[in-house]
Order: C-alpha cells, then sequence, then structure tokens
DNA sequence: GCCGTTTTCGGCCCGACTGTTTTCAGTCG
C-alpha cells in the first residue's frame, strides 16, 4: 500500500516538474498539486484506500488527481509524472535550485546554451557566455555566480533548525528595536508559525518618519556577509551563516496588517485575500482595503483584520490552512494551549544526574517561584550507563527531597526512566512502585525497524510504573532524524493506556511532532508539556513547548499538567495502580 | 488542475526589487 507521504512526496514532484513545464512556479496547475499534496498530508486515513467519491470531496483534490493516486496505487508509478522526468532530468532540476534561477531563465539557458545542469551554468558563467542570452547581462551572471559559490546547489531549499533561527531573529530584532523612531521588531515568516525548520528568516519593523536609517543599520549588522537586496521598505541579507534574513519596514498603523502578511502562510495568506475579494476589498501588507475606494478597512493589528473578515483571530501557529480558517469563521477555534495555563513541570533534571547543572534546591526553589502546584524531579535512571542515579543513590535523593517539603508546591519524586529494547524499563517493579511519577524515553537504539519500535513503546506504555513516554521521537531538529514508528499504533496506546505523551519543551527537540500531536486530535490522547530543564532557567522553555502544542492544535484540557493538583494527582496514582 | 447560489467555462492573491529594458519580465516570498 502506498502510503499518504509517499503520495504527498510524488505530488510535489509532479508540482515542481509542471511549474517547469509551464514556466512559472506560479502556474495554475502547479499549485493545484501543491494544494492536492497538502490536503493528502493532512488525512488520517491512507488516500489510496479512499473510495473516489471520498478522496474528490477533499478540498484540493479532483478526478484527475484522484486518478493518480489510484493509478500510483494500482502500478507503483504515475504516467505523467514518469514524462516530465524524461524532460526535466535531474540534473537539470538540480540547476533550478540555484538561488535566483526560476524556471523561465533554466529553460532560456538550455535552450540557447544547451546548459543542463549546475556544471554546464558555472561553464557558461566562467566562459561569459550567459550575457550573450538576450535578457541576461553580465549582473546576472555575476549574481549566479555568488549564489552557487554562497549557498551551494539547493540555496532555495535550506532550512534552518528552529534553534539556531530564533536566536539569530532575537539578536537581529534588539539591534533594530535600538535604532531611533522604530516603534516594534518582531520575527515573522515561519518562525513565528513555530515550524521545526526555516527557510528564510522574516523581520517586520514598524517606524515612523525616517525608514533609512532602519535599512542601513539592518544591512550593516557585523553578522551580515552580503546585501542581497535594499530598497526604501524591504530589505535582504545573507548572514555568516548561510541564512537569509527578509526586512520589511512598516508605519506602526501598518503593523497588523503587515504582521498578517508577512506570517504566512502562504496558503492561510491565500484564503484571506480570497475571502476579501469576495467583500469587494483588497488585502495587502499594508491594509484590508476597499477595491474602489482604497479607503482602509483595517490594518493596526491582526485581530482588527481578521475581525474585519468576520474572523477570530488566529494563533500564528495554526496560520497554515489546515481548516483554520473554516474553524474561526464559524467561531469554533479550540482553546488551545498557553503558556499560564501550566500548573507544573514534570521531566526536570538536577545535578543529582551526570548531565544537570542546577542543585536540588535551587530547582525547587525556581520551580516555586513560578508560581507551580506541583513538580516532578525526574533525574536519568541506571540504565542510563553514562547519567543514571544507582539505587542507593535514588533513596539518599528521596531523603533529601522530603526535607525540602512544606511548602503549597507537591514534590513528585520521579525518575527518566530507559526505554530498553523491548519496552522494559530499569529497576524492578518493587523499586519502580516507590517513585511518585515516571516518564519513560528512548535512549538508545534509534535504528531498530519501525515495527520494533512500535511495540517498544507500546510495552513502554502499559508499564504502571511510566506515567508519560519523553520526547517521543527522540529526534534533534536538523542532526538526528528520531525512531520510526506506526504513529496510529501508538497513538491508540496513548489512549487506552492512559499514558500521556510529553511534548518536549526544548528547542532542539519539540518532540512528539505537530504531526503527531495534531493526529492524536481525534482520539483521547492525554499529553504533558515539559521542560526536560537541566537547569533552572530552563524552566522558562515552556514558551517554545505550548508554541510547538499550539502548532499540533493541542487544547488545554488535553494537557495533564494544566489540571488542579487533586485531579493530576488522581490520574497519576490510577496510572500507577493500574495493571499491564 | 480545481472549483462553482453569478459559473461546467473562465476565473484562480498581491506586491517589492533587480536587471535589462526603454516599459517590463523574472524571481521571490
Amino acid at each position: 500500500m502506498v502510503s499518504n507521504s509517499e503520495i504527498s512526496s510524488r505530488l510535489l514532484e509532479l508540482a515542481g516538474l509542471t511549474a517547469l513545464a509551464d514556466g512559472s512556479t506560479n502556474s495554475f496547475r502547479a499549485r493545484a498539486y501543491q494544494a492536492a499534496a497538502r490536503a493528502v498530508e493532512e488525512l488520517a486515513e491512507p488516500a489510496s484506500q479512499m473510495s473516489q467519491t471520498a478522496l474528490t470531496a477533499l478540498r484540493g483534490i479532483g478526478k484527475s488527481t484522484a486518478a493518480k493516486i489510484f493509478e500510483l496505487e494500482g502500478t507503483g508509478r504515475i504516467e505523467k509524472l514518469e514524462k516530465l522526468r524524461r524532460e526535466f532530468p535531474p540534473d537539470f532540476v538540480e540547476m533550478t535550485r540555484v538561488p535566483g534561477l526560476g524556471p523561465k531563465k533554466a529553460l532560456l539557458l538550455r535552450d540557447r546554451l544547451g546548459a543542463t545542469s549546475v556544471d554546464d551554468l558555472k561553464r557558461a558563467i566562467a566562459a561569459e557566455t550567459l550575457r550573450d542570452v538576450p535578457g541576461l547581462g553580465p549582473k546576472t551572471e555575476q549574481n549566479l555566480f555568488r549564489a552557487i559559490e554562497r549557498l551551494g546547489i539547493g540555496g532555495k531549499e535550506r532550512r534552518t533548525p528552529i534553534i539556531d533561527a530564533m536566536r539569530l531573529a532575537h539578536e537581529i530584532t534588539a539591534a533594530l528595536s535600538e535604532v531611533e523612531g522604530v516603534e516594534r521588531a518582531e520575527h515573522m515568516g515561519s518562525l513565528r508559525r513555530f515550524r521545526d525548520t526555516i527557510g528564510d528568516l522574516g523581520v517586520i519593523v514598524a517606524a515612523s518618519g525616517e525608514h533609512q536609517a532602519v535599512a542601513d543599520r539592518f544591512v550593516s549588522l557585523p553578522l551580515v556577509e552580503e546585501t542581497v537586496a535594499f530598497g526604501a521598505r524591504k530589505s535582504v541579507v545573507l548572514v555568516t551563516s548561510g541564512m537569509q534574513v527578509d526586512l520589511r519596514i512598516v508605519e506602526p498603523a501598518q503593523f497588523g496588517a503587515a504582521a498578517l502578511y508577512f506570517t504566512g502562510s502562504k496558503a492561510h495568506n491565500i484564503r484571506l485575500r480570497q475571502l476579501a475579494a469576495d467583500c469587494g476589498w483588497l488585502l495587502n501588507e499594508y491594509g484590508l482595503m476597499d477595491a474602489g475606494t482604497q479607503g482602509v478597512i483595517a490594518a493596526v493589528t491582526e485581530e482588527d483584520v481578521y475581525a474585519a473578515l468576520g474572523l477570530d483571530w488566529i494563533s500564528p501557529e495554526i496560520r497554515e490552512d489546515w481548516g483554520e480558517i473554516e474553524a474561526a469563521a464559524a467561531g469554533a477555534l479550540p482553546e488551545l494551549i498557553q503558556e499560564d495555563h501550566l500548573r507544573g513541570d514534570l521531566h526536570v533534571h538536577t545535578d543529582w544526574s551526570g548531565d544537570g547543572r542546577g542543585t536540588l534546591t535551587a530547582t525547587v526553589a525556581a520551580a516555586q517561584e513560578r508560581g507551580y502546584e506541583y513538580l516532578a524531579i525526574t533525574d536519568h535512571a541506571e540504565d542510563l550507563a553514562i547519567n543514571g542515579l544507582s539505587r542507593e543513590r535514588m533513596l539518599e535523593q528521596r531523603e533529601a527531597l522530603a526535607g525540602l517539603e512544606g511548602s503549597m508546591m507537591t514534590v513528585l519524586h520521579g525518575a527518566e526512566l530507559n526505554i530498553g529494547r523491548k519496552g522494559t524499563v530499569d529497576y524492578d517493579p518493587g523499586f519502580l512502585a516507590g517513585f511518585g511519577w515516571g516518564v519513560a524515553s528512548v535512549h538508545s537504539l534509534f535504528d531498530m525497524p519501525a515495527a520494533a519500535q512500535t511495540e517498544r513503546l507500546i510495552t513502554a506504555m502499559f508499564d504502571p510504573a511510566v506515567n508519560a513516554i519523553g520526547h517521543l521521537s527522540g529526534r534533534r531538529i536538523g542532526r538526528r532524524p528520531g525512531i520510526e514508528f506506526d504513529v496510529d499504533a501508538v497513538l491508540t496506546a496513548a489512549a487506552e493506556s492512559r499514558c500521556a505523551i510529553e511534548i518536549n519543551c526544548h528547542l532542539d527537540r519539540l518532540d512528539a511532532t505537530a504531526e503527531v500531536l495534531r493526529l492524536a486530535r481525534d482520539r483521547d490522547v492525554l499529553f504533558t508539556i515539559a521542560t526536560d530543564a537541566h537547569d533552572a532557567r530552563e524552566l522558562a522553555n515552556t514558551r517554545w513547548g505550548t508554541r510547538h502544542a499550539r502548532r499540533g492544535w493541542v487544547e488545554r484540557d488535553r494537557v495533564v499538567n494544566t489540571w488542579p493538583k487533586r485531579r493530576f494527582l488522581e490520574w497519576v496514582e490510577e496510572k500507577r495502580g493500574s495493571k499491564r
């Protein structure tokens, strides 16, 4: 059976090649394939097993695409895709990935110079023959040369892990905030939507009066390596890490419209502009306006613009045209989780285990300062050879914790257990029963087959000592892919076992992934939002975990550490008293 | 290629910047 992700990537490839065939990345057919790919990605059931009627009922999939899905399922290929692949071989497609080289120029180079690969392109640039092609000149030659040199092949697809992008964004917005006349400087784009990886970093600045000083400051920041574009409203630079940063400067009265526009996603924006057009209005980065009189209808805040379009304000993390617009129109948006809903942290390390840095006292005090009602200390258990605590040390720690009692906050003595090859965890049942909380995580054997990983996770979930599964996939964004497992089976087991799935707050992890969280929407799955803090300051990482959870459409009541202490502790005990 | 209480044909979001042009096409987001 062909999986939805396979179908989706075939459709995306079809979109890319169709864009080449049509000479535009915005060709309607290319966009239609993109929309179809998105529709398939969002499906909970396998598209290849659905009826034609059910498939074509989905927005974005018509008869033609449905037929291609069945063709792929039946024959393992899509004839139209095969034909396009022959017309545009991989080397040529790779050439079109060079920034600044779109379908039109690429086809022109192929027709005029016979260039069909990046190597051909390099040779043409070196021989200075590119400038002889009508419509191209020495400047284009130079820009393409620099693009290849600087970004390499695939420059357009390069993505930066969110942790690096966030750091960069804060540095840039802090510097721009200091420029006189600047009222606000904020990151937008996929970083504000909290995607795991970021393509280009988008920043908007609201400034009254002179805009030039802002642009000047921007392109002269120390980390700027190269200025790609420099204009009154818009500038683009490449920074030392190779990331592209786009700056837009707007009037303060236009900030809402600009924020909406530059946060995207593109698909979300297109839907909004269609809604505007239906009312005879025009929506762009400067505001929502009457198409005829140009009179401004809304622009100051995002809420204003959404309200004028008849929509509730939509949280940036879910602006992907995943159904949020319909929900907002119906007043049926879910109550998404927010940071101030949290009443405790359930995955926290101290210096008792090797990689923690805060003392027990300092960690507990920091949690108390955050106003928490409960906290679980979860240092590594003994099977983690490097950092794990022996039984003796665990008992000592429990005693030390008892000495810290006396506050309103309940401190649970827990452990971060290691999920073994077969799904068993550290210690023995008797010793495990002594803990008040258990979070179990995969720390080893990342490359076992998916079926074995699935079994392993499910076994751990049903263990009475396991209240939650930590960082479900074990991924490190941009560095380690994480284990493969059957999402459907694991979510079903989570609902059945009443074991929570952790939403790990570390920017490096953000695990379980948003895709898994979204797929859990239709089931009775519980979550924790936990920091996995190794330092008291990291308790503040809840700000990341809650944004990630919102991207997964996680509602407040699904998150056990939003519950009042009594309800929370009852659930903990119920699970710990369960039988396999 | 998709879609439809104006439609089964004719629409399909909108604008900035660059380079190459002498008013606009290409690329990008």
